[in-house]
DNA sequence: TTGACATGCAAGTGACTACTTGCCTATTCT
DNA sequence: AGAATAGGCAAGTAGTCACTTGCATGTCAA
């Protein structure tokens, strides 16, 4: 599995996190479209298609072949590690 | 502030995060020795000493000079943001 | 004050990475 | 079948980043 902080350390993939987290369930074609449309992001579908990868690769996102699109899913229980890492003090 | 993803991206920078966890108020120099027993690093100290740069800018740690060494404590309250953006679904 | 200790600053370098470009595969519709 | 749609693969490129090297600053003890 790929590293789920270098994952979270892209501006775009962070996006398209957020637009996953807006509307779960979206294509490639469409996380493009919204990413253009609602924050700036002029990156070519090659580019959106890489970071989904890289995404995937994280546990992040996980995807499905519909017919002729690719369904794009978010996860966020990978994100827990994170915090159980480093813990917040004074809570014990 | 600097870029608390950005900060989190590197495998040392995690370490040193490890480190504080374990012991905080550490100096430099205690850092450097205790990274490179426990986990191998061979990194110079003018690199952590970036690092350490890095992890301040994001907020994750704060320094003070005492004396002719500077102490550094761990802030977790950053990581917050993470959770925060993207919220564990299915708990509403 | 002088030497030793702990850290700070800044330029240079090699590796990594996000992005583009070009071409190819798979699926749907008429 | 043939055209259009949605996506996949791979090489090349420019910019970023971690790391080192060399020198400078500040602090403490004798």
């Amino acid at each position: 599995m790929g590293d789920l902080y270098h994952a979270l350390s892209d501006q775009t993939r962070r996006l398209i996190l957020d637009e996953l987290t807006t509307q779960d369930g979206q294509s490639l074609f469409e996380l493009c479209s919204r990413l253009a449309m609602r924050h700036g992001i002029t990156s070519s579908r090659q580019a959106i298609s890489q970071h989904l990868g890289v995404l995937e690769d994280a546990g992040l996102v996980s995807s499905e072949r519909v017919g002729r699109t690719r369904i794009h899913h978010l996860h966020t229980a990978p994100l827990r590690e994170i915090i159980e890492r480093w813990p917040a003090p004074g809570k014990d």
